[in-house]
DNA sequence: ATAATTGGTGTACCTTAGTACATTAAGCGG
DNA sequence: CCGCTTAATGTACTAAGGTACACCAATTAT
């Protein structure tokens, strides 16, 4: 997707914003008004900029814009709209830009705290005594900061492994939830990546 | 809630619709059009009964319309509004509307087939070793067809239980996932509600 | 240093959009 | 049968709303 200046971006924001606050997407007037811009035109021409890189689409009526891009589409009281992490790859932090397949609609209700959330589809079979299942998507808040006994995403030597974190004695490390693998003691660089906050599961 | 004409209802369904295809709320004129109307007042009175009666918000703006009552309200196409069901009432069916507690919203994805959707909180621990615990929420599809090894909502003796549904050499007996449970074969009257079709789990 | 891009102002025009009033007709309930 | 409610037409007015063009300034890239 092509980039979009900062201008172009806060226009977005405040179309996704009176949607969600009125119901229905403001007038150029009403942009321009709240950009501290005086005239219409130049709003139009950041509209029209933003639907030739595929922001916005516009009809030719009153209030006709909607937001196409997911990252920028006005927020649904029930669900947010998080990046669900692929292949991660080497040296980026996991929500970096790189690593976003796309996003993806989560319920609301799992959001509990401020911070960057994101999504992970569950590969294996090492937490299914914690009823995680391979192909869950796990929802997960990005932090670094978990307490024993959490289930967090970690990320060791650039993979990314669902673990619960324990500490005994002083020492951390992860145990899986099927008897059948070991605990892992992380040595060398490794990094808690996130906790755990939530699970959907499509059963077919 | 007051009740509404059909020319009223009409009018409420034509809006949601325009903002579910279109993204936007319709124009009185857009309204006139589509209801074979040829007058805007008339849609005007139609709007402003809407609005006394609690169903609508209108602003002095172009397109200044906002659906309130949720029966009404645009569908999300990322969500569905299904029923929580709670305490089953004995003799009624699982969705009949005493045992329903409340719409919440679910992830659309989860909805692969036409029919009606229900949610249900999960009691009990007899179905671990599939993955799913207590007070994780079951989405269920209601249905009276499932084939062996599906996870179904069945009904016993006006108990809602959630099981997997085998078939041995003829006999048909619901199964625990968890050793500590006995499987259950049914005896009297007993029915399926419906199919697991997702499940959602928040975590602390 | 220059050209291109981004960002904006001002003016103008036309259509859309909401609002208001007078009026008529059909259906329903008492 | 009458009165009330619902449903609609027609006309008019004003402001909102979108679109277009000429022009200017600052920033960024070459």
């Amino acid at each position: 997707m092509k980039n979009i200046t900062k201008r172009q971006k806060e226009i977005l924001q405040l179309i996704a914003k009176n949607i969600e606050d009125k119901g229905y997407p403001p007038s150029y007037q009403e942009l321009a008004n709240q950009m501290n811009i005086k005239s219409k035109f130049a709003i139009l021409k950041h509209i029209d900029a933003l639907v030739a890189k595929g922001y916005l689409e516009k009809d030719s009526a009153a209030r006709g814009l909607r937001i196409i891009d997911p990252q920028y589409a006005p927020a649904n009281k029930n669900e947010v709209s998080v990046p669900l992490i692929g292949r991660v790859a080497a040296g980026f932090p996991i929500l970096a830009q790189e690593n976003v397949e796309r996003y993806i609609p989560i319920p609301r209700a799992m959001i509990k705290a401020e911070g960057r959330y994101f999504a992970l589809k569950v590969r294996g079979d090492s937490m299914i005594n914690a009823g995680i299942f391979e192909d869950d998507l796990v929802i997960v808040n990005s932090t670094n900061m978990a307490r024993n006994r959490d289930i967090v995403v970690a990320l060791l030597h650039d993979e990314v492994t669902v673990k619960r974190l324990m500490t005994d004695r002083g020492q951390t490390f992860l145990k899986a939830e099927n008897p059948n693998y070991d605990n892992i003691y992380p040595e060398g660089e490794w990094s808690i990546q996130g906790k755990v906050v939530g699970l959907v599961r499509e059963i077919n």
